[in-house]
DNA sequence: ATCGCGTGCCAC
DNA sequence: AAACGTGGCACGCGAT
């Protein structure tokens, strides 16, 4: 603790050495060079293409890069929504210098972890995590008996267990031996016959699978073998339930058995996970000060006008069923407050039926309801016409007295078509093909084809768009955001990828670009609110659709209620989307308990 | 020991 | 050739 600074003032003072005690310095060198709380504008970072780049924690020196950059942002013209604004130094001045400010401020401000649950999950964690790797080990060894002694965490050699002596099909020509030496850590401190114990250890894994034919086709991949179980419900004795595994080993209990390990190593791995990129990381002094915040690094250095959130990344923490650990209970806010956490609701979805115009989008949002049970029933003429015969309700808002719906639900008599519209809502801004849906719904890809035909076929304006947005970039190598960003492919070519890949970006950027504006204004329009700021609200954090706030619990209701106002009206107090902005915000003691 | 890179996986 | 966009980061492993 010695290490750790007293307060983030000190910290531009201090050495790399002394703040980052262990060894976290990244190879750009960006955490020893400048360390400072003062708002200190980092603008276009060579590797980068949006316009500014803004951080307390990770600024280089910049006065130089600011001159020259104002120059530049002034040469540029701003279009606002379609309307000519200046120029994107105006931008500049409006939106981003603020927002950089702010950004300094949440990062001082910090969100407090209670690192005494952290170590009690932690334990959990390790325990349930050697259970599950015992179990692998235990079964694996008795095909080949080192492997009582692998790293579980190894691709080389769980594919070596897995696919020795196998071609792989995916690169022609590389073939895994029959066994292979790895050296490994000697966690276990066995020593070898008449040796004393050394650090390390040199095991030989040789492949356990006993009828390679069965799976001759596949390729050797953990995304393979990662199929290979498929667990029965408990209690059922149906063996055609179990999966690939069932057969390479031979079936009956054995195959049985084998499919339990699988599941068992791929249990180990993600509880490793856990523990090793968030359980881990969040008890450690260099990110949390001795008050217990912790203070991450907000950066707007993302293409798209994102921010990005490091050392520790607070953006991605576990969410819904994968927090098995219940990881977000330990953000919680201090003694006497409470959070808001306040997402919107389908932002990227709202910002496209904006920019396309697409009146069936439009529509649905104004309609309001579940919008993915919307989308289906404009897929599906069968489910148009059950909901217009009033065989099922598109939502239900229940009555007092009434305990379920009259009739169905859409979404429960007809969840499969249901999911396929609510999976395409979501991969089509991506730019997904019918290629990787084929592959995700396990169907042709003319069948897939077909399904992309039915999302598109009310929503001809945004195809319009998305060829228009090819069109933009091919010929001005640019794309815009609602606010006027700008995201620039030089040369047709990003990131090594193809014509085809920086299409699918340059559909992209517009909505995640816009998304960011619109959350960005969000932010202003609560910073700029003095009520929030009379009662002591602060905001902490933003995770590109979310926010969190903290500030006492007396006044949580009437922050609430502000915080939804501020980002349903953005824009000044106004919302000059063509849809409504949807927003949930709950009063909460942890950022558990807002799912 | 330390690096750079590839892989995999967490988020929205 | 690839087939879903934007990020951060832990880990293994070969090279230095």
């Amino acid at each position: 603790m010695t290490d750790v600074p007293k307060d983030l003032s000190e910290i531009g003072k201090a050495s790399k050495k002394t703040i980052f005690g262990k060894k976290k310095i990244r190879k750009d060198g960006a955490e020893g060079k400048i360390v400072n709380v003062e708002p200190v504008e980092k603008l276009q970072r060579e590797d980068r293409n949006m316009w500014i780049c803004y951080s307390s924690r990770d600024s280089m020196n910049t006065l130089k890069l600011y001159e020259s950059l104002k120059s530049k942002l002034e040469a540029k013209e701003w279009i606002f929504d379609g309307c000519p604004r200046g120029t994107m130094y105006d931008f500049y001045e409006e939106y981003l210098r603020p927002f950089g400010a702010l950004l300094v401020k949440m990062e001082r401000e910090g969100m407090l972890v209670d690192r005494g649950y952290l170590s009690e999950i932690e334990k959990i964690a390790v325990a349930e995590r050697n259970l599950a790797a015992d179990k692998f080990r235990k079964w694996a060894s008795k095909y080949c008996p080192d492997a009582k002694y692998m790293n579980i965490n190894s691709d080389a050699q769980i594919l070596q267990l897995f696919f020795a002596g196998r071609e792989n099909r995916d690169t022609p020509g590389e073939t895994l031996p029959q066994s292979k030496t790895f050296r490994v850590p000697n966690d276990q401190s066995v020593a070898p016959e008449g040796k004393r114990t050394s650090k390390f250890r040199t095991i030989k894994l040789c492949g356990i699978v006993e009828n390679p034919e069965v799976t001759f086709s596949s390729s050797v991949s953990l995304d393979t073998l990662k199929t290979w179980p498929e667990l029965p419900d408990q209690d059922v004795e149906e063996v055609s339930l179990y999966g690939t595994a069932y057969e390479v080993f031979g079936g009956g209990k054995k195959g049985k058995e084998a499919c339990h390990a699988i599941a068992a190593l791929f249990e180990t791995r993600s509880i490793a996970k856990l523990i090793s990129s968030f359980i881990v990381p969040l008890q450690e002094d260099h990110i949390s000060c001795k008050e217990g915040r912790i203070h991450c690094s907000l950066n707007i250095n993302t293409e798209t006008g994102r921010l990005s959130a490091r050392t520790p990344n607070l953006q991605n923490q576990p969410a819904l069923e994968k927090d098995r650990y219940k990881i977000r209970q330990a953000f919680v806010a201090a003694p006497g407050n409470s959070l808001v956490v306040a997402d919107y609701g389908q932002l990227e979805l709202r910002i496209l039926a904006h920019l396309t115009n697409c009146k069936s989008m439009l529509d649905a949002f104004k309609a309001g309801g579940d919008f993915h049970s919307r989308t289906a029933m404009n897929m599906y003429e069968h489910i148009r016409d059950a909901v217009h015969e009033k065989k099922v309700l598109l939502e239900w808002h229940p009555q007092p007295g009434q305990e379920k719906p009259p009739v169905p639900l859409l979404k429960d008599a007809f969840g499969a078509e249901r999911r396929k519209a609510k999976m395409l809502n979501f991969s089509i801004a991506y730019g997904k093909t019918a290629k990787g849906l084929s592959d995700d719904w396990k169907v042709t890809v003319d069948e897939a084809r077909d399904t992309l035909k039915l999302w598109y076929r009310d929503r001809k304006e945004v195809s319009a768009w998305q060829k228009r947005q090819k069109e933009l970039v091919r010929e001005k190598c640019e794309v815009y955001t609602l606010l006027g960003r700008s995201r620039h492919f030089p040369n047709m070519t990003h990131a090594g990828s193809s014509k085809k890949g920086v299409e699918r970006a340059a559909i992209n950027a517009p909505v995640q670009g816009s998304a960011a504006d619109v959350a960005m204004c969000a932010m202003l329009e609560i910073e700029r609110n003095v009520r929030l700021k009379e009662l002591g609200w602060r905001l902490l954090l933003q995770v590109h659709d979310e926010v969190i706030l903290e500030g006492p619990t007396e006044s949580a209701e009437t922050a609430r209620a502000i915080v939804v106002e501020c980002m349903s009206k953005p824009f000044y107090g106004t919302n000059i989307l063509k849809v409504e902005l949807a927003v949930d915000a709950k009063c909460v003691k942890s950022w558990y308990a807002a799912k």
